[in-house]
DNA sequence: GGTTTTTGCAGAATTTAATTCTGTTGATGG
DNA sequence: CCATCAACAGAATTAAATTCTGCAAAAACC
């Protein structure tokens, strides 16, 4: 279904609007020696076909009081198949918990939670996140400050 | 100098604007029952005090072969405050690091780290990362699938 | 090899949204 | 009680997105 390979102009216009997606096409097009037309349509082309997900306002956590970031790392009881897939689903409905992964090394998952305070932090360890299923060793990793925060992959 | 607090209306267009960042003035001030104009005035506030910080574009790195995210944490040897500071310095100027994390827990820092593979990752590693002074012991978790992508924060 | 089709690009015309301007209301403060 | 300011609404203007038409080069086909 996806035979399409971006080339080296779609992932001129990918890395710009990984950036600020607020360039106009008249702006992307005089970066890269273009038209509008063209720009447009391998704009489109890429929305169309999931290269691009999204456009989304990034938030400065910092302005706010009241919201703390932490990295939570799980490990399983049962390392089935559906005990992963059913841990990803349940872990998935959770509001507080924003990205997800599967990963390598001493845990199975890495979970990016965020909280309004320590005490809604705990509240969520215990009554949410403690009630699932299949829970092993935990490791709360607190994030005190962020160096950096690069959203914009390498394309 | 920051001394404005958003207030219900303000929340709700940062919520949905996290979400879709390409909603016009005019959906927003329907969603809102309000006209355009103090939408527009909200938004422009928000980003002239810094609320948003910046609006991207999203890509979905499954669409692009040849790339691989590690969670890497990091214990420094030498904890004083200019060891921090010049760790987290030295570390933002590495492309390959997309954010970078000051951590309570068995480690200092948390770094997100992309490479094309396990070859770049590895010259990352030892031809990059491994040149920082300072550097303890090192914990990668490389990330083998992604449950859930959450990039809005619950304001 | 010549023809057709497709693809990428340019530019103009149209539609739509963003921006700017003007005015109103209601709350605040001297 | 009047002046000032903030939030809102709506109209006018400006700018961008979209759509349309056409061109030229590359690819596919006979």
């Amino acid at each position: 279904m996806e035979l399409y390979t971006p080339d080296q102009t779609d992932r001129d216009i990918l890395t710009l609007l990984q950036k600020d997606a607020r360039l106009t096409y008249k702006e992307l097009a005089a970066m890269l020696h273009l038209s509008k037309s063209p720009i447009q349509e391998r704009v489109k082309r890429l929305e169309r076909l999931g290269f691009i997900s999204s456009v989304v306002a990034l938030i400065d956590p910092n302005k706010f009081e009241n919201c703390m970031i932490s990295y939570l790392q799980v490990q399983l009881t049962n390392h089935s198949v559906n005990a992963f897939r059913l841990f990803q689903q349940e872990v998935s409905k959770l509001n507080e918990v924003l990205e997800c992964y599967h990963t390598t090394g001493g845990f199975d998952f890495m979970l990016k939670v965020v909280a309004r305070n320590m005490i809604a932090y705990n509240d969520f360890l215990i009554n949410k996140f403690g009630r699932l299923d299949n829970i092993g060793t935990l490791n709360s990793s607190l994030v005190i400050t962020q160096a950096k925060r690069e959203t914009a992959l390498p394309v």
